[in-house]
DNA sequence: TATTGACCTATGTCTAAGACATAGGTGTAG
DNA sequence: CTACACCTATGTCTTAGACATAGGTCAATA
């Protein structure tokens, strides 16, 4: 099978089974004739794993390492629970950033629903923005 | 005042401020001696907007074309208030996705509570992901 | 005065996970 | 045999800075 059929079966992009490709994550034969690779049976399976740990929330290195350790015939499964509960708790910090990015954006459009546009004066870029960080607490995140 | 000087002023790493800078969206004077930038009173205040502004979601361009604007003395606040509103929108769709991350993670971890750890045998990389992608639903998001 | 050393600077390179652009190959209809 | 639509591999680009490196500053010391 050529790129296209492969992601088409999984539901990706082309460019995205040659990148996999292209960082060795699949290793499909290369056609010498006219350089196309032709992915079998066995790297259209390993693509699934792929795609169903990026899902997880896997990095693509996280699933280099978990592949090359299977691949050395040793079980992942331990260093799998390790990854994924160290992803969870960056997905939960992201989750409390973006929390509170959605409130201040909710907060700053509504405050600006009452009041003019206004040419800037040279000491204000916006003063719609420019007001509405001043009426912040200073904000502990970072 | 250098670069440092600014940087802590408004909470910010240095390396950020030379990263506006680089891109022109500061422009301190160049100390002609030994290159160092010279950053006065008004390249403070364009910062903090520039900071204010990235704390309310608009990315680095969306701050370039306001300032553009804003230096060419025309309201920025038209298009202020068209960018945000789309910013929030796609906050809203990070924050849908990551729900549904988190909860995919969530139930994964759950689910491998009680399974036990094996060894790779040719056909699968990580039978607790692999099992745990075939439970799923087709999900219908991308 | 010369030197050390801690700290600072500018600039080049790197990151994640693909998307996009481009030059060239494939294969079927005419 | 030639169009022509579609496909491919490869190189470059993206975000918003972080990191590495080579060199500059400046106060304390010799």
């Amino acid at each position: 099978m050529r790129v296209k059929e492969v992601a088409e079966k999984l539901s990706v992009t082309a460019d995205t089974v040659r990148f996999y490709t292209r960082i060795k994550l699949l290793n499909p034969q290369t056609n010498s004739h006219n350089r196309y690779k032709e992915y079998s049976k066995a790297d259209v399976e390993r693509l699934k794993f792929i795609v169903a740990s990026r899902a997880l929330g896997f990095t693509v290195d996280d699933i280099t390492t978990i592949v090359a350790k299977a691949d050395d015939h040793k079980s992942p499964c331990p260093m799998v629970r390790n990854i994924i509960e160290k992803r969870l708790e960056e997905t939960e910090r992201q989750f409390q950033d973006l929390i509170a990015l959605r409130a201040r954006m909710i907060a700053a459009i509504e405050q600006w629903e009452n009041i003019p546009d206004r040419v800037p004066n040279g000491h204000m870029v916006c003063h719609m923005i420019e007001s509405f960080s001043e009426g912040l607490q200073n904000d502990s995140s970072k």
